[in-house]
DNA sequence: TTCGTGCGTTGAATATAATTGTCAATCGGC
DNA sequence: GCCGATTGACAATTATATTCAACGCACGAA
């Protein structure tokens, strides 16, 4: 799970404040703060309340949405990611499955998953993507997938790739754990 | 300056957590927080330090530029804004000039700005936008415009309408203040 | 019924963020 | 040089978020 980098809002912060010309002072005024608190988050003392940081986005002024953007975009120079950074995407509902995605995907124009079936796992029949393509490898174990009315049962070193608009599903008949690695383009959802 | 909205925090979060199917108890479990505090959150009852709203978002996981990308983006289906509910705009470095836009801008095809001119105020002459079309009407005073090389002196009642990308400036050459209500398309900035 | 389990809520205690008042350092003006 | 004004930082206090440990409620199974 992606819990690692705790968000640099300090120095992005500041450089927003010197960006508009303000002093912590005047900054301060306009948020309904003090400048000493602002100091205190600028040198990422205090995680600021989402209320307080409001307060001070207002008043610069800037979205929320577009501070965070700005702030997760540099993620865009990450390369290099450890199996435990991956973050866990599958909506939990699904019992044994688990799709572990690369990297932050809407940053990206690719999106690469981990996915891991236990025995018996299914993906359900309705799983409706956006336009694009999808395509993988088997890793490990064996698993059922049906395409649009196809039905195969892949094994470790089979692929498949297909149109991410047609209906497709991800069954684990066999009494082993699957691990499959796939691709997405564009990231889709 | 928009202070107002405080971010309905609670209830997009317990709609997250709701559709990724978990209880307060298990997001706490994942989020390394309790289940006491997602209750408090969710009814809004304390706002949540960034960091415990990062913990959160990444144990659901969503980004934190979705998730308040999601929150704000409901701005557009506000239609009336009050005066004091318009956002400033301007630089705050160009004394005398206020720039106050309807809305969010972001999330709509159209901003509009409220625009008030001191005695002398000036935007200065470098002013570059992106694509799109501005106009305006000058609703009280007069103001000196010039765009692209072309200069005249707009009062009360008259306007103009000219391609964002070219070189243009305000100033207020007289001793009252100016009002101008101006649109443009597509949100330049 | 009577358990047991899991849910969301709440009051009191604790950890943390925010304010207050002050500090030394810096910048211009004289 | 001196001066007042302004800046960012800090320690101690106050306000607030978070935890902890209950509680009441709903649902199923014995």
């Amino acid at each position: 799970m992606d819990r690692g980098k705790s968000l640099d809002i300090g120095d992005k912060l500041k450089l927003l404040r010197k960006q508009h010309g303000l002093s912590q002072r005047e900054l301060a005024a306009r948020a309904g703060l003090t400048n000493g608190t602002i100091s205190l988050i600028e040198k990422n003392r205090t995680s600021p309340s989402v209320a307080s940081l409001k307060s001070l986005l207002d008043a610069i002024p800037i979205s929320m949405a577009e501070f965070f953007s700005i702030l997760e975009e540099e993620d865009t120079t990450k390369v290099f990611y450890r199996a435990e950074e991956l973050t866990e995407i599958s909506p939990s509902s699904q019992g044994g499955v688990s799709l572990r995605q690369l990297g932050n995907a809407e940053n990206h124009a690719l999106q690469v998953l981990h996915e891991s079936y236990e025995p018996g796992a299914d993906t359900g029949p309705e799983w409706l993507s956006h336009e694009g393509e999808e395509a993988g490898i088997v890793v490990r174990g064996r698993i059922e997938v049906t395409v649009d009315g196809a039905v195969t049962e892949l094994q470790a070193g089979d692929g498949y790739m297909f149109d991410s608009r047609l209906p497709h599903r991800f069954r684990n008949l066999s009494n082993t754990v699957c691990e499959v690695v796939s691709a997405c383009t564009p990231p889709s959802f």
